[in-house]
DNA sequence: AAGTCGGGGTC
DNA sequence: GACCCAGACTT
């Protein structure tokens, strides 16, 4: 087993010179922007992040400018983003600091903890980075990292496993002797897992721990961590209507929870029957077939049959808080959910 | 403990 | 396609 004592020492050194030092959210202690971007790090890498953070950075500079900002223009930026319950706990976040705590994060772990959005590893992650708090986190690169150097068995997403390695990564943190340690040490293991030791193909040759780990040593790179058991992904279908008037089309609201929860839509129904009442009810006429689209979740498929509406009698009363109609040139300004929007580009296109 | 919640990168 | 990503939250 490799000396604990030398895990973090030997993982600080290494990201001092070969870690990352320049993503948009480093080099600073600013509590916002590093709370920001753990929020968009979750489940979400790095490449996609980027432009979402400079957006969001840019509309809402301080976490005020974000509390005080309308939920539905903070849901439209987070548009594309995905886990759409984070764009939610992040408004409602931001208006706890700024109104509860006087508009600064709290520093300690356990209160970072208690805010919406922030469970323990993003805590521990903010503290650490923020406030330089001897704090670990677990996050999927650590997974990988003490699985494989550790030889951690079982699939982590168990209690079970995932226990030992929160042990196991608390026994590690190294004890801080300058404040920048705990910093370089959790940018380290994120580094470590995000750079070399990655899922496909891990560059050993690089790693600063490849003569004691366990999967390199026994040539178990590939089966470290245990992968999640197969699970079947069921199959829903739903039909969806795109209502044209000119250069708009007619949006809806989704309910807060559920799936694109707070998101703008287009009209929805289980089967074509209903689908012919909906577009009824909407005065829209000349329903044409367009090309199905699939997409699919992490627990299902979607299959979803559009069908192109003309609004020849649309009844303008009709529209409310939850129905508007949306210029195609301003879709931007709504949040509106990847497929759906690639419905309507496609339609724009069409329309050139 | 298991299910819910996105979209895209990467092999 | 399969699998996962700087996970949190609900049931």
């Amino acid at each position: 087993m490799l000396a604990l004592t030398d895990f973090s020492s030997r993982l600080i050194a290494w990201q001092r010179i070969h870690g990352r030092h320049d993503l948009p959210w480093q080099n600073t202690r600013d509590a916002y922007r590093i709370w920001l971007s753990e929020i968009m790090l979750q489940q979400t890498q790095v490449s996609t992040v980027i432009p979402y953070y400079a957006r969001f950075l840019e509309r809402f500079p301080t976490v005020t400018a974000l509390a005080d900002a309308p939920i539905d223009d903070v849901m439209a930026l987070w548009a594309g983003l995905g886990y759409y319950s984070r764009a939610r706990n992040l408004h409602r976040c931001a208006q706890v600091v700024a109104h509860e705590h006087g508009g600064a994060f709290p520093q300690t772990v356990e209160a970072l903890a208690m805010l919406p959005g922030i469970g323990r590893s993003t805590a521990a992650a903010i503290a650490s980075f923020a406030f330089a708090a001897r704090a670990t986190i677990l996050d999927g690169n650590v997974k990988r990292v003490l699985a494989r150097v550790f030889g951690v068995e079982g699939f982590p997403g168990e209690k079970r496993v995932e226990n030992a390695m929160w042990a196991l990564a608390e026994s590690l943190l190294p004890d801080a002797a300058n404040k920048d340690e705990v910093t370089a040490y959790t940018q380290g293991l994120m580094d470590l897992g995000a750079t070399l030791c990655v899922r496909g193909k891990p560059d050993c040759v690089r790693c600063p721990f490849a003569s004691d780990c366990v999967a390199k040593v026994e040539g178990r790179q590939r089966e470290l961590p245990a992968a999640r058991p197969k699970k079947a992904v069921p199959t829903r279908k739903t039909w969806m209507l795109i209502l044209q008037d000119g250069d708009s089309v007619l949006l809806q609201k989704r309910p807060p929870v559920g799936i694109w929860g707070g998101l703008w839509s287009l009209p929805e129904a289980a089967d074509e029957a209903a689908l012919a009442e909906v577009a009824r009810d909407l005065g829209a006429e000349h329903l044409q077939r367009l090309a199905p689209l699939s997409h699919t979740f992490t627990h299902f498929k979607l299959d979803i049959e559009p069908r192109l509406g003309e609004a020849c009698s649309a009844p303008r009363e009709l529209m409310n808080a939850e129905t508007v109609w949306a210029p195609l040139a301003k879709i931007d300004a709504y949040g509106v959910p990847a497929p759906v929007r690639k419905l309507i580009d496609a339609l724009s296109g069409s329309l050139i």
